[in-house]
DNA sequence: TTACCTTGCGTTAACGTCCACGCAGCGCAA
DNA sequence: TTGCGCTGCGTGGACGTTAACGCAAGGTAA
């Protein structure tokens, strides 16, 4: 592999020539630049990465933002661990994480994203890991940030906001889960459940979650039979109490319409519903079809009690530990990283649950 | 962080008399050491990586060894990939692979194999990745590599073998999957086909694989319904020709029976039964539930055509993927990897396949 | 005694890159 | 004329580690 002095020999002039032409620090003339930058490009050098991270001692400080880990039952710790792992790998190589927290309900002023992210703000990032829950506090954070760094590369996980100036986002497809759900759904209902149409329940928080439209949407367009959806409107969090007022009252009304024959629940909050069925004795001893989202600890623990048939998810973990990745190799090697990043969708059963849990979280259980 | 030079002062001895200390390379008195290493703990140093390798001007060359990408229709191209990925983003950090295949069919004399593992033997190796297919060779590769490198780390894939001196081994728990392959077998046959009792045919190439015998295993323990297994028996790789005659001859033989209700094929020839089912007149148009593992080029066109309803699979190349980077952490940083390492199970449907084959793959299709 | 080990250290030049300097030559204004 | 700033370079130290080398002090054998 070449060297700079190498460079240097060939060109005819010193190494910081050379090490000024590479960087545009100025103070060279526009012709030994061009006949420089010609013996680069013929000679196919590339700086050693060792020696250059030696000499700055480099150190590659990465930003990260995203909700409160407890919040949504829990969901965000799993980005989180991801987080942690590339964090930590990363680590003999100089990379250093600040991890900050907002609380994604706390709507009104939205002080929490505001205090995280201007401490953020006040730390010297090389670049940004985000998870963009709450639109315009994103946007005008993103400006501050631009007016003080002005190309600090930034990548969205979880959810994207493709107008906001972003390297790359790393998510999910979430139409083609519901769907697989639906696929799913569709195996059950007609092979645990008594011939006819079965009637299925989906239940969503209302909000205006994208991810959560688009599963729902998938999973309608693909189910065969009869469909009824039950938005649980929540103000904040999630809460078992208002889950099974909910369920009792719907239960209750249509009770002449018979018990669902499955369920569907587009968020990480199928635990919820999983705790209603096993203490309601308004339902038959033949429990309803139950597909959910995420391996939250209270759904692996449905899961294994078979109260949860499938959980899907689209590997949390694995979306932070990439946009950590992504981030470092594209400050540290200046490599790019592709616009999107979908990760696989996994279906999880009581069977295959073991070897999806790390083992930081099945200790939990 | 702490350097030679601060733990040099605070002992009262100079830098080379620690690097000695270390890397006990001798000339040193037992106080002296033992005062050095006091400190080093109590400081908790840590060498600086970058100015080692680029002292050492580090390199860390990993010998490979699996069998031809092609054999067991295209298998082993799937951990191929993700060694390669694993060389090209470790590239940069000084990591150079050298990667030998052997054909594991040729049993007369094994010259393929002893061929490729001598030609590892002769390069100066830090690590070594293999597929431990062919055991009695194996063992006598281990042997004469250590005669030759004492403690060279070795990481297996795919089969274990847990007597050989290896450091660890990344693979899969066979027994679960099939285990999951009966559940998912179970569905599909009470929710696809007439009532009754279904019979289910297994087929598997008759080799002592120990990972087909326990996928066999785990299918038949859990599944509810009658069983017939069907052994292909094939003296090297799978073969178009043998499957038709055989499920032709089964199919013909045992007619009175019916067709089955579903078809588990243990390995990654699904394909084949797919091709067979399709071309097939004796079949209904009702066809039987097909499941298979692995995502090789065949079987995802067969998922996406629907005549193969799920595959199954233990994530080969993050399999070697992660062999790679265990090897290289190892060698580079020395840093322990775990003594067994099982991948997740993966449902593929054609709802999810797209998301779980790499792009390069994807151009196939 | 001389010659030649061994032990226990210290010194120093690499490794490739970065960057703060230094310096000559030139133009320009006071 | 001096002084100052700019352009276009070269020089050399630093980053932390490695390993070759040097060198006394002491031991041993001839």
């Amino acid at each position: 592999m070449a060297t700079i002095k190498e460079i240097a020999d060939k060109a005819g002039v010193s190494i910081g020539t050379v090490d000024r032409i590479i960087h545009n620090r100025g103070r060279y003339s526009a012709q030994t630049a061009a006949r420089v930058q010609s013996i680069i490009r013929e000679t196919g050098y590339r700086p050693n990465l060792m020696a250059r991270n030696l000499s700055t001692s480099g150190s590659c400080r990465i930003g990260v933002l995203l909700p409160l880990p407890e919040q949504d039952s829990g969901y965000w710790s799993l980005p989180l661990g991801g987080i942690q792992r590339a964090g930590g790998e990363l680590e003999p190589f100089g990379l250093s994480l600040e991890i900050r927290h907002y609380n994604r309900y706390h709507s009104a002023g939205n002080n929490s994203f505001a205090a995280a992210s201007s401490e953020l703000l006040s730390e010297k990032l090389d670049g940004l890991l985000i998870t963009p829950l709450l639109e315009p506090s994103t946007l005008e954070f993103l400006d501050r940030v631009k007016a003080g760094i002005p190309d600090l590369p930034v990548i969205f996980f979880d959810t994207d906001l493709p107008k906001a100036p972003r390297l790359s986002y790393i998510g999910q497809d979430s139409y083609q889960s519901g769907r697989l759900a639906a696929r799913l759904m569709n195996m059950l209902v007609t092979a645990e459940q008594p011939p006819g149409v079965p009637r299925i329940l989906i239940i969503t928080p209302d909000s205006d979650n994208e991810h959560l439209k688009n599963r729902i949407c998938g999973f309608t367009e693909h189910f065969i039979g009869e469909l009824e959806v039950l938005k649980v409107t929540v103000e904040s969090d999630h809460n078992l109490g208002i889950f099974h007022k909910l369920l009792d009252s719907e239960l209750q009304e249509k009770s002449q319409k018979g018990p669902p024959g499955g369920i569907f629940v587009a968020d990480a909050s199928a635990h919820f519903v999983a705790d209603y069925i096993v203490s309601s004795d308004s339902l038959p001893a033949d429990r309803p079809s139950l597909i959910g989202y995420d391996l939250v600890p209270e759904n692996c623990k449905w899961l294994k009690d078979g109260v949860i048939d499938f959980l899907l998810t689209q590997r949390p973990a694995e979306q932070g530990y990439n946009g950590v990745n992504r981030l470092f190799r594209k400050i540290f090697l200046d490599e790019d990283a592709p616009e999107i990043e979908y990760t696989p969708i996994d279906i999880v059963t009581k069977e295959n649950l073991d070897y999806l849990v790390d083992r930081k979280a099945r200790e939990v259980l």
